[in-house]
DNA sequence: AAGTGTTACGTTATAATATAACATTAAAAG
DNA sequence: CTTTTAATGTTATATTATAACGTAACACTT
């Protein structure tokens, strides 16, 4: 089981995750003859921020203060589109928002647990999960092609903050 | 393991589904004291009319032209609520739409097996996969509280119309 | 360096999904 | 019957996402 839920649910050097995002990022960029532009490397930023998933429009107006100028939505989602399609990032449908991907090399099937509290996103591939998914899927003849997991709860913090208010 | 899925992939009277979703609604109504109002049931009827899930705009014309009179937004998305809070639709959030739940007394926690050729939705509850999730979220110390599962990929139909087609 | 094709970006408009706010009507309860 | 509550109608608007078209930057050839 792979998961940055430590790194997502306790204080940590987080510099290092946005640096070791960017190094993959790049990375990945030169190995796909893709173009690492200054739009997307600032969106890529942003998501890695915080832990949080966030929104389009979100993303909109904290780029626009980044680069202090007006940005328009189709920058925005093309930004998105070509970080989705290097797998670099992700996108959260039941949130609509978007979270940058841990472990952009792993084969993707993935899930997050995503807190209700703090909003806080941590992805889990997790091979037995996805093992009995397929013989689900197997059982019922579905030929399984992609899939959508979103766990909503309390993380440990917000879990625990809970408690103590009791 | 609880499906619908061959209902939803196969040929079968459709009419005792739709049937059989209405009973399961009034009793349901009567049961928690809810009123089935005309709008709510066409809107539960619409949904009933194929296994494929409808988006609430899709809803609306389809409304709009079973009761011959203009419908708003506001009035889709009120059915769409209550229908919710009864556990007698779902709403699929990667595709932001909307289908009738074959189980609504189950304790629902649910997946969709989604064909991406028809569109078709088949429910599923699975108990060891819950079991797992549950058991994960305990692992990483994250109180499970819902989720959204949602399998993409060729329903048996497509799958053997695909074959064929090579 | 100049030309050429490709990729990314800018800009405007609009589509698609969803909700807020307030007025009106219908139903249930007393 | 009247009071209260629940449901619906109506208008406006918020939120998320994309279409369409023009321009600029880049990269490759000659
Ligand atoms: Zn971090
Ligand atoms: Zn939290
Ligand atoms: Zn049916
Ligand atoms: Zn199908």
């Amino acid at each position: 089981m792979l998961t940055n839920s430590r790194l997502v649910h306790q204080a940590h050097d987080h510099g290092r995750c946005i640096n070791a995002a960017l190094t993959r990022a790049l990375d990945l960029c030169v190995e796909r003859k893709a173009r690492m532009t200054p739009t997307r490397e600032a969106v890529l930023r942003l998501l890695w921020q915080s832990h949080q998933p966030l929104g389009a429009y979100q993303l909109q107006d904290q780029l626009a203060t980044m680069l202090d100028k007006p940005i328009a939505p189709p920058t925005v989602y093309r930004a998105i589109e070509f970080l989705l399609q290097l797998g670099l990032i992700h996108r959260i449908a039941s949130l609509n928002a978007y979270i940058g991907c841990p472990f952009p090399n792993s084969d993707h099937s993935n899930l997050f647990m995503i807190c209700n509290n703090c909003g806080s996103a941590a992805e889990v591939a997790h091979a037995s999960i996805n093992d009995l998914l397929q013989t689900a899927s197997d059982k019922a003849n579905f030929t399984l092609q992609s899939q959508t997991l979103e766990l909503f709860g309390l993380c440990p913090q917000c879990a625990s903050t809970e408690n103590e208010s009791k």
